[in-house]
RNA sequence: GCUUCCGUGGCUCAGCUGGUAGAGCAACGCAUUCGUAAUGCGUAGGUCGCCGGUUCGAAUCCGGCCGGGAGCUCCA
């Protein structure tokens, strides 16, 4: 057991492999952080240093700027620092004397977070040897106990109280382990996910690439393309069996749809604009006017709905150039969009049915996934009572299938409140996929309407939807989390014919038509290279089976299997291996 | 957009304090005809992101622009 002092300056003791002594050791690691800072740079001012959920930083305004480079510098400080086993002691003060301490100590980011602290409490501080922080804890009680593994890892601005319009300050991120040996594995760790970057992954197996011509505007490349369709098909197949048609509408229309849409008030900063024959024009940054635009060229009737109505379409936003990101945030992308038009009382099903689908979808990918229920943002349009109807409807769906969610306070889209998916691949990472929004307003700002049983008309309710979200980001993220060893069914080749010689060239191109003419996509090396390096090869394509053609193969009409999951699998006829290709595709494609 | 770092042949990188560029892999050619993760030899390939400045002279120093990375902010 260890003890760490806690805000009230109690002493808690705690098992050295409990989440909170961690999490402690991390919280102290930025304070022995900030405390070298204070040594080599005294006029340095702290704003604050709290642990997350790999290590900890501290965010400091620096009067002169610094560079990765003096990161060593303050990381040896810090190691002088623990070796002198300062005491970690605590203690609090009321409000007044802790500015005066604060502001004797020439720290005016310390002083405005003591303004705002609640009336009436003590201010906690911890000092070590020559340093004092105004902190909340829990600390370690020495500087020692920090321990070695900690290393400092980068230098990030970010912005005092994380608002854009404040001065930006220095960040120092670190982390920090009880032993070195979880150092190195978290190391390590990072190099993986590195491995795994899509961008890298991306560029070698020739998927996608990016050009300085258009900067966050994908190009997809042969291999990325097969990927890209093979997933539509799998997305249209779904759709259409699920009760959606399809429409397609334009990239670019007039100005004034988006001024009654309320886009152009709401998302103007995002949007590209063009002129044509003097009038205005914007590309779209949504599929959802053109699909109301739809909607509306014939009557609808309350027998038509739900009308569901997909369009995979091309949106471009104008993203800060800093935001972007490979294909996780791209400046035009496709949305594999839905918009289903509802009466009123078929809210709760719809939402269900939609939920079903992208759960379906999600699991043919292995994802785990969680719910979050967003709701009224500050900018926004319409009634209370349409937002507080829209936002029980959302969350009675949610109740009935037993889903788990949290809640986002005013996080939900300017027309209405929203359900997100939240995916998790396989290195933990969660990504916002899906999402199911209710909309009441843009039925009423077009004056949609359908003609109901009793004769009279009504207000269809607009749901917008998403399954993978962008289509971009969706490759991304699967790259990712498969390393780009796609699952058969959606690798771009699916089977590598390497011949043992040239000599069963003829066998080999043999083999490759019948397996060709079964559908699948196969790719025959033709290279006079040696086996192993064609294998070499066709691993790192992260092909996931090749097939091997020699003497023995082309006697006995057999193919030599080595498969990317288990290697050498042997030899088998040509006819039970390409069914068994077949059936393990189909058996997602079919599903 | 903000802070910071970076930009050398297709890829990964070397090039110290200024004297007009190198390596490995890939590509191409020749030889090799090979049974489960690297056969040998050879050839070609770069106005060092772009523009301007300092200098007798700049990949190297300075400024601007473009592009990229890590964060922040924003977001699918």
């Amino acid at each position: 057991m260890a003890k760490i002092t806690m805000h009230d300056g109690s002493i808690q003791e705690v098992a050295e492999n409990e989440e909170l002594y961690l999490s402690t050791l991390r919280h102290s690691c930025s304070h022995v952080l900030a405390q070298a800072v204070k040594h080599i740079y005294p006029n340095a001012k702290l704003a604050i240093g709290p642990s997350i959920a790999d290590g900890f930083y501290y965010d400091i305004d620096f009067e002169e700027p610094i560079s990765e480079k003096d990161l060593e510098g303050i990381e040896n400080e810090m190691r002088k620092i623990v070796k002198a086993k300062e005491k970690i002691e605590y203690f609090a003060l009321p409000r007044e004397e802790a500015v005066k301490l604060m502001t004797d100590l020439e720290e005016p980011y310390k002083v405005e977070l003591i303004n705002d602290l609640p009336e009436g409490e003590l201010i906690s501080f911890f000092r070590q040897g020559d340093f004092t922080d105004l902190c909340a804890g829990p600390h370690l009680q020495n500087t020692g106990e920090v321990g070695k593994a900690f290393k400092l890892r980068t230098l990030a601005g970010a912005y005092w109280r994380g608002s854009e319009k404040n001065k930006m300050l220095t960040r120092i991120y670190g982390t920090a382990f009880l032993s070195k040996e979880e150092l190195q594995e978290y190391l390590d760790r990072m190099e993986e996910a590195k491995k795994r970057d899509h961008r890298k992954i991306g560029r070698d197996l020739g998927l996608f690439m990016f050009s300085d011509y258009g900067p966050g505007f994908p190009f997809f490349l042969p291999n990325g393309m097969v990927l890209r369709n093979t997933l539509m098909d799998f997305w249209r197949k779904k759709h259409y069996a699920n009760g959606y048609v399809e429409i397609s509408t334009p990239v670019i229309l007039n100005k004034t749809l988006w001024e009654t849409s309320g886009h152009w008030d709401h998302y103007s900063e995002n949007m590209y604009t063009t002129k044509i024959d003097e009038e205005d024009f914007c590309i779209k940054p949504m599929n959802c006017p053109g699909s109301i635009l739809v909607y509306q060229s014939e009557p609808r009737s309350y027998k038509d709905l739900p009308l569901r109505l997909a369009e995979c379409g091309l949106v471009h936003r104008h993203e800060k150039r800093g935001e972007l990101h490979g294909l996780m945030r791209v400046r035009c992308f496709t949305q594999d969009d839905a918009h289903t038009y509802i009466t009123p009382d078929q809210i709760q099903e719809e939402v269900m049915a939609i939920s079903r689908l992208i759960n379906e979808f999600y699991q043919v990918f292995g994802f785990e996934y969680h719910i979050e229920l967003s709701t009224r943002p500050e900018s926004s349009m319409g009634s209370d009572e349409d937002w507080e109807r829209a936002e029980s409807a959302l969350k009675a769906a949610i109740e009935a299938m037993n889903l788990p969610y949290v809640i986002n306070e005013g996080d939900g889209a300017f027309y209405g409140p929203k359900i997100d998916f939240h995916v998790k691949d396989c290195i933990g990472r969660t990504w916002q996929c899906g999402t199911i929004q209710l909309d009441f307003q843009l039925p009423q700002r077009f004056g949609l309407e359908y003609m109901g049983a009793d004769g009279e008309k009504h207000q269809p309710i607009m749901i917008h939807r998403v399954c993978f979200g962008s289509v971009e980001r969706f490759i991304g993220i699967i790259t990712e989390h498969f390393a780009g060893a796609f699952p058969t069914w959606l690798a771009p080749v699916q089977i590598k014919i390497l011949p043992v010689s040239d000599k069963f060239m003829g066998y080999a191109e043999e083999v490759c038509a019948a397996i060709q003419k079964a559908g699948l996509r196969v790719k025959l090396d033709t290279r006079s290279e040696k086996l192993g390096w064609k294998i070499r090869e066709a691993q790192k394509e992260k092909v996931p089976y090749m097939l091997i053609v020699g003497e023995k193969d082309m006697n006995d009409k057999t193919v030599s299997v080595r498969s990317r999951a288990n290697g050498d699998e042997g030899a088998t006829s040509l006819e039970s291996f390409i069914a068994r290709v077949r059936d393990e595709v189909d058996a997602v494609i079919n599903a």
